[in-house]
DNA sequence: CCGATCACGC
DNA sequence: CGTCGACGTGATCGGG
């Protein structure tokens, strides 16, 4: 038996504990059973989402109130031999503590059938990594160039001098000093040139538009055009799938992020030669959890009806037919129907919509009385977060609140909802990988509401059903479920894929 | 190195 | 008084 081997054995026969790199452990396939790992930074995450970094110094303060060594520099084999046994009898330590707490505060099941399981899909995920066209990113990249130089030329002239447009301070004294345009928003060190203040200024001169464009334009080279190609490793990136920093239960992504990827930059990933990419993504689904947590009989029936939601909103809102919807209607509706999942102010909407407070009250006023029953699930959130301290999730997952006032009452109402849409989508991921562990096609990409495969062509009328499937049957939420699927050679470029009764084809 | 500003996604 | 929709990651500037 080599070292390898030996290693195994004793994980698969005693279990291990591990903090952060259980996925890492998934990737050795050094585990052949999940449940041989605990890994304590993920039980730690659940006990307190919001801690924000679960590292073992922290987790060792807190539940052992015991400093973490740190490696000394330059060590000494016994001295190196001690400290690293010292560490990990505080791994040890952790473990019985934070078992017992996750049980304690029903967390156990969340752990055990979610997240562990989710660890070693994360894992497959990392390792499979995603195909990037680099001969896109860099035609792009010249083409940006030429265009961004074209905008620079023209502001420099229209300012009457050179400056660094990438520098805000620099911008707003030519803004608001050398051109005079009016000083709208004040940010803490100085006058805000944002895209909003920006988009009001658009009428008074001419500089206005092209330093939008150029904002635009930047943003896309400087973050995603210039920076991915760096990542890029045998043709793949292999971004880092986060599994404990968001409040809320969501995941994040880092190195490359591919969960803000502007639709534009998504072309360039791609499949490779006989493979596609799939992508599916849930309908509305946080308006669904919201359905379906308050149990609201009019948003519920409006799911039933299969209808667009915005305009069956601003047809009850505003008691008229929904043939007398028209676009502005929906808009406005589409806003407050946001601004639900996001523990909508009177302020925050009459901002949005570009109306007063006043009127916005009346439109708030006018959707609690369509939705009577969401508004007391809002009332009901926010008094069981100050009572109970903490809001749950449809599995029961935890965001803790120590007072619930300000800002923090838009994140008790706003957590419930996503934190449901998040339990959802990693259950759908734990059982799609689990259908399609002998197959070829695997997942790729998660933003959230979507999820992003790599398929062989064989494989796809079977993988699509899987996926959808999966994804629609999650979490019973007793409303309708639904996820729109599409199909193409990048991420960017997709065609809606339709059943019929002949089997699967694409559209146009 | 870090806070501030800005901007991308959901 | 000004802020002020939830949750993230990252580029860049500019001061320490």
């Amino acid at each position: 038996m080599n070292n390898y081997e030996k290693i195994k054995e004793v994980i698969n026969r005693s279990g291990i504990i591990a903090t952060d790199v259980s996925k890492e452990l998934f990737k050795l396939s050094l585990s052949e059973r999940e449940n041989a790992i605990f890994d304590v930074a993920i039980a730690s995450y659940l006990l307190e989402p919001s801690l924000g970094n679960h590292s073992l110094s922290k987790m060792s303060l807190k539940y052992l109130s015991r400093p973490f060594p740190s490696l000394p520099k330059n060590p000494s084999e016994d001295e190196l031999s001690g400290c690293v046994s010292l560490r990990a009898s505080i791994l040890l330590a952790l473990y019985p503590i934070l078992k017992e707490e996750l049980d304690r505060r029903e967390l156990g099941r969340i752990y055990y059938n979610v997240e562990l399981p989710l660890s070693s899909v994360l894992a497959r995920m990392e390792e499979r990594g995603v195909l990037v066209d680099t001969e896109f990113f860099k035609e792009e990249g010249k083409r940006l160039k030429k265009e961004l130089q074209g905008y620079e030329e023209r502001i420099y002239k229209l300012a009457g001098m050179k400056f660094n447009l990438n520098s805000p301070k620099q911008l707003s004294y030519i803004l608001f000093e050398k051109l005079g345009l009016p000083k709208i928003k004040r940010t803490k060190t100085g006058v805000s040139t944002n895209q909003e203040v920006l988009e009001k200024l658009v009428p008074y001169h001419e500089i206005v538009e092209l330093l939008l464009q150029y904002r635009e334009t930047e943003k896309i080279r400087s973050t995603y055009i210039d920076a991915l190609p760096e990542l890029v490793e045998n043709g793949r990136v292999r971004t880092k799938w986060c599994q404990t920093t968001t409040a809320t239960g969501r995941l994040s992504s880092i190195k490359p992020n591919l969960q803000n990827i502007p639709p534009t930059v998504r072309e360039g990933f791609v499949a490779p030669p006989d493979w596609v990419l799939l992508s599916s993504d849930y309908s509305q689904i946080e308006l669904r959890i919201v359905a379906s947590l308050s149990g609201d009989k009019n948003l519920k029936e409006a799911f039933e009806r299969n209808e667009d939601i915005h305009t069956r909103t601003a047809a009850l809102v505003l008691g008229i037919p929904e043939e007398l919807v028209g676009k502005k209607e929906r808009e406005m509706a589409k806003m407050i129907n946001f601004g639900i999942i996001y523990g909508m102010g009177a302020y925050g909407l009459s901002r949005r919509l570009g109306i007063s407070v006043e009127d916005a009250n009346l439109f708030i006023n006018a959707y609690f009385r369509t939705y009577p029953g969401v508004k007391e699930w809002v009332e009901n959130t926010v008094r069981e977060a100050t009572e109970k301290g903490y809001t749950t999730t449809i599995l029961g997952r935890k965001r803790y609140f120590e007072s619930v006032k300000g800002a923090d009452i838009r994140a008790a109402i706003n957590a419930p909802v996503q934190g449901s849409a998040a339990d959802m989508i990693k259950v759908a991921m734990v059982n799609i990988d689990k259908a399609l562990s002998n197959k070829k096609s695997g997942m790729i990409i998660q933003v959230h509401d979507e999820l992003v495969l790599e398929v062989t062509e064989d494989e796809l009328t079977e993988v699509s059903d899987i996926v959808k499937r999966e994804m629609e049957r999650a979490v019973s939420l007793g409303v309708p479920v639904v996820c729109d699927i599409k199909v193409g050679k990048n991420w960017g470029r997709m065609e809606k894929l339709e059943k019929n009764s002949h089997g699967l084809h694409r559209l146009n």
